[in-house]
This record gives C-alpha cells, sequence and structure tokens, in this order.
DNA sequence: TCGGCATTATTTGTATACGATCTGAAAGGC
DNA sequence: GCCTTTCAGATCGTATACAAATAATGCCGA
C-alpha cells in the first residue's frame, strides 16, 4: 500500500504552482498549451487539466479562445484576500496554541530558519514561498482542514499579489518575526497570538502599494515619450 | 457587449450542482462519464472537466480509473464546514449591516418568502437550495468577493451534509427564521445579528446526527447480527 | 501616407480512438 | 462445497486529429 508518491499531474500542478509563486512566471505571462505540453513532455490534455484547476483557485485566468495566463489581481481582490486573512488566521491562533506541541514547534522553526536564510541570501523567491508555507502549516496545527485549504488557497494568491503591488520584502517579514509568534505560541498564549497574527497581516496589508499599478503590457506611449 | 448568457459547460455544472444540492443526487452515487456525456449531448470531454471542478470543490470524489461519485462527507468534515461557516458568517454581519439598503432587504425577503412557501409546500429540496442563496446573497453585500465564494462554497457542501447527517429539517430552518435576521440588520443591529447567525449555524450544527452514520453500502454484519 | 479589408498563422475547443485498469462472474482445482 | 484463477465487460486515462476562433500581417485603394 502507499499511494505513488505525486501523481504525473500533480507534479506538473505544483511546478507550475512553485514557479508562480517564487514568481519566477509573472502575472500577466502567457500559458500557451503547446509550450506548456512540450516542456512537461505530455499532451495538451494534462496541460488543460492543470490549468483549468489553477483557474478555479484564482492563480490563472482562463479567456475563451485566448488561452491561459498568469492572473494579475486587482486592487479590490488584493483587499479582499488580505482581509479574509485577517478574519481567518488570527481567529485560529488560540486553537492553535492549544494543540501546538515540541515536535511541531521544532518542525516550524526550522521553516522560520529556512526563511531567514533565504532572505539574508537574497532568494526572496524561495523566502515568499517558504513564508507561505508557515503560515500554512500553522493553520493547519487548528485541525480544520477546510480552513487549512482556505489558508493555503489564500497565501498562494498572496504572492501573486505581492508580485504585482509588493514592495520588496517578501510575505511581509518586516514587521516581526515568525519567531516572535512562536514564541508566544510555545507558551500558550493564545490571546497575544492572535493580536500578533492580526498586526502581522495588518502590516502586510498596508506595505502593499495598490495604488501604483504595474503596467501589465509595457505602455511604450510612456516608454517612448521623452 | 453582453457575454454569452451561459456557456454550454457551465449550464452543465448547474445542472449537476443543483441536483446535487437538491439532493436528487444522492451521496455516493456514481455519475459515469459516458452517461453524464449521454444525458447532456456532449462528450466526455466536457463532462470531465465539470466532473474535475466538481471534485475541487468536494462535491464529488475521483478516484483514479475508478471514476467520479457524489461525495459524502465524514463527520469530521461536516464539523469543519460548520466551525468555518461559523468563524466568517456572523464575523460580517456588522459589515452587511452597515451597507444593506431597501431594495437588498426587498430581494432578501423574496428569497424568504420563496423559501417558506417551498417549505409549506414540502418542497424541502427546493427550500434547501432557497436558504443556501439567501445565505450567499446576504455575505454578498459584506462586498468582499473572495469571502463570498468561500461561503456559497460552504453552502453547497452544507447541503450535501444535510443529506447525510441531516434531520429532515431544511438547512436549519427551525432556529428562528431567516425573517428575524432581516429584521436586525434593518435596523442596523450589527451586533445583535452577530449572535443571531452565530446562534443561528450553532443550531443547525446541533442537529446534525454526526454519529449515526448513515451506512452507505448496507452493513449486513450489523444488519444480520443478532 | 493612412485606414480598412482580406488572408494567414497561431492557438484554442471539441470529439473520438485506442490502450490500460478495474469489477464481477464463471470455470476450474483442491 | 469452497476458494482461487481467469476471462469478459465496462469504464477510465491519454493522445491525437480536425474544426473554429482569434490576432497579426500584408495588400489595396483613397
Amino acid at each position: 500500500m502507499g499511494d505513488s508518491p505525486l501523481s504525473r499531474d500533480e507534479q506538473i500542478y505544483q511546478d507550475i504552482l512553485e514557479a508562480i509563486v517564487e514568481h519566477r512566471l509573472l502575472p500577466g505571462t502567457r500559458l500557451p498549451e503547446d509550450s506548456l505540453a512540450e516542456v512537461f513532455a505530455i499532451s495538451r490534455t494534462g496541460i488543460r487539466k492543470v490549468l483549468q484547476r489553477l483557474a478555479l483557485e484564482r492563480l490563472v485566468t482562463l479567456r475563451t479562445n485566448r488561452g491561459a495566463e498568469v492572473a494579475q489581481p486587482t486592487a479590490k481582490e488584493a483587499q479582499d484576500v488580505f482581509a479574509a486573512r485577517q478574519l481567518i488566521e488570527p481567529a485560529l491562533m488560540p486553537a492553535v496554541a492549544e494543540r501546538i506541541d515540541a515536535a511541531q514547534l521544532k518542525t516550524l522553526r526550522t521553516l522560520v530558519d529556512q526563511e531567514h536564510q533565504a532572505q539574508n541570501d537574497g532568494l526572496h523567491s524561495r523566502a515568499i514561498q517558504l513564508s507561505a508555507r508557515f503560515h500554512v502549516q500553522l493553520i493547519a496545527l487548528a485541525d480544520n482542514q477546510v480552513l487549512t485549504e482556505q489558508v493555503a488557497q489564500l497565501t498562494t494568491r498572496s504572492s501573486l499579489i505581492i508580485a504585482v503591488y509588493g514592495s520588496r520584502h517578501s510575505v511581509g517579514c518586516d514587521c516581526g518575526d515568525h519567531e516572535e509568534l512562536l514564541g508566544l505560541l510555545e507558551q500558550g498564549k493564545g490571546a497575544a497570538a492572535t493580536q500578533w497574527m492580526g498586526k502581522h497581516l495588518a502590516s502586510i496589508r498596508t506595505s502593499l502599494q495598490v495604488d501604483q499599478v504595474a503596467p501589465t503590457e509595457p505602455d511604450f506611449k510612456t516608454i517612448f515619450k521623452r
């Protein structure tokens, strides 16, 4: 027994997902089925399935007869995503504080360390990915699969949002450190952890430059006007 | 301008979704691609796309080489779904109370009336559907598309849960009426509405008979043991 | 020189075909 | 008589082919 470690489709899905989260594929990038099919040595049928899934998760947009491209969240969407996170994530901190144990703390601290290291090495992309994983792993401790999946989706969308509106900070690791939060949880201070998480997300949210929209397609008029 | 009113796939998706929400398709029912393809006069390709989507929304389960069937939520999943709803929906009531206006109140009251009528006519299936729509329409007023979509998904999953564990009540319209809530919102009593919604969902949750699992396939060992 | 129109090339939408896998039942051995 | 094995039917997974739509290019006329 033991499932196949990762189905073919799932692997491709993960690959593309990671590329988007790590900003190797930027918002607006077109994703032609043929090219992807060739890269992954699979038929278009398989690619379409993956793109479909990514579209339902709002990571790519899918327009009929015009193919797929990496999604470009609007400012409103960015606000909505972070509002949702602010509603859900802080509220789960008490449950997390209750259930967390030494082994899980250790796992989470490993993630934080890796994140720091990536940050110091200038690997911002990797830091972003690790930060997202930290949030999901943390929420998973509340033992609610539904909410965990929702937060997982919200964090990946957040990565996309940061690609469009973000400062150069990774997923908001400027306002105090994830390590701080672990300290609070370790001491069972659920209420304090709730507050911390609320501020953490608020800080990321305000650091977004939602006003200065990065022009999707190069605005030649501006570029060549002298 | 003006999109096609409803794409072919979208229509099929809606049809199957409605059948599941209204309990015309019960949990555990197999959904062979060939049969569906024939019914909807489309190729298997189109059906697979729809089933894929329903699977991502957890309304059908998809096992490799064994096809699709209407999902049978576990007791844990049922708890998780309602816990999520209890976290999200009450929290949005203040925002809803602030933004609601006369026109929207009227629309919602129409929904409630239709729900009552369906209930009185013994059309429980329809009542369930209308109740779900009421919740979604309500949440939509908070003007957060992300959360609205999440709640939409949670309500459809709730319908499925009620099919498995539910009492004969429709989507929990026993503990006080949706009309009551509209009264509170009309008066701008956001805090009271929050409380009301919390109790409302709690009431549905406790009315679920999560312990007496409806045996999917008849458990002959139990049945014939004396 | 510029705008409108036709043509072409690229890309997606859909159906179908073929191979692989699973389920259930019948046949055979113990 | 019961268990194992094998075979057939049905169902799914994947690739490919062909049709349709779109976007871009080139052409022609004003």
